[in-house]
DNA sequence: CTCGGAGCCTGTCTGC
DNA sequence: TGCAGACAGGCTCCGA
């Protein structure tokens, strides 16, 4: 599920309900896979933040130094806010943390999410983040001629640009009107300014839109996203495309799904 | 460095 | 209706 929009809706959410709230206590339901230590009991949240894909929750405490708090989704996990215990006993939690303006819990049907604990923010990671300033068509460039593979790969490394995922990945490649088998090498001036450009307006369109929707993804509030109906290749193969009407295909690339039409995005 | 495949998990959908 | 197999938004590890 979640991609870069996904995640900073969720932050956005989670910022304004729990910001300044205590974590009164916590329990951990799924003792398989997640582990964390009682000092984070009694600890006041003192931001949360989008780090690529984590959302990260910084506890703060009296005369005590920061601790964080790192949680990415994955695939199905999600991030709710409960009022009430009856209301939280609805939910198929993993983790629970009550504080005393709702009870935060993490849920996440197929648990390959993870939550870890760290005594600094390492999840803050040097890779590009692509709604910073630092994302120039001059970086762009240069991570681009540096790779040998195709944009589409290029565009799921979170080791070079963080936040793109399935998704998102081809419907900037859609927007840019590029293939997504085009290695990385081959793009010209002109072609890395719009893909930079495109990269830049399918995830703020995409946040602007709380996300997209296709079966797992919910906010906080277990809201829908609404981008999924601005999607112009992603799961939509068999039909036409908005800009010139051609069948959209999908293939296999790297064991994933992309879409994309052959027509529009042949360069 | 890059690629493809397997693995981590569970639920849902498709076709026989 | 039942069942096997494919597939799903992410990421990491492995061997090639």
């Amino acid at each position: 599920m979640p991609e870069l929009p996904e995640v900073q809706t969720v932050v956005s959410q989670l910022k304004k309900r729990l910001w300044g709230a205590q974590i009164v206590k916590f329990t951990i339901y799924d003792k398989q896979k997640i582990n964390l230590p009682r000092q984070i009991k009694h600890r006041t949240i003192a931001d949360i933040v989008r780090c690529a894909k984590y959302v990260v929750i910084v506890l703060s405490a009296p005369n005590k130094k920061d601790v964080y708090l790192a949680i990415h989704l994955r695939m199905t996990g999600q991030l709710l806010i409960s009022r009430d215990h009856k209301a939280a006993c609805l939910n198929k939690s993993r983790v629970d943390f009550y504080t005393e303006r709702g009870i935060l819990q993490f849920c996440d049907v197929r648990r390959f999410g993870t939550i870890s604990y760290a005594k600094i923010n390492s999840f803050a990671r040097s890779e590009l983040e692509p709604l910073e300033k630092g994302f120039t068509v001059e970086r762009l460039h240069a991570l681009l001629i540096a790779s040998r593979c195709n944009l589409k790969s290029f565009l799921l490394n979170q080791n070079k640009l963080v936040g793109v995922g399935n998704i998102y990945a081809a419907e900037i490649l859609h927007r840019a009107q590029l293939s997504p088998k085009k290695l990385c090498l081959t793009l010209s001036k002109k072609q890395i300014i719009v893909l930079q450009q495109s990269i830049q307006r399918v995830l703020k369109e995409a946040i602007k839109n709380r996300g997209t929707t296709i079966s797992d993804y919910r906010d906080t509030d277990k809201s829908r996203g609404k981008f999924q109906n601005r999607l112009r290749v992603y799961g939509r193969e068999g039909k036409a495309c908005a800009r010139c009407s051609s069948i959209i295909k999908r293939i296999k690339q790297g064991g994933r799904s992309t879409y994309y039409c052959p027509d529009c995005q042949y360069k």
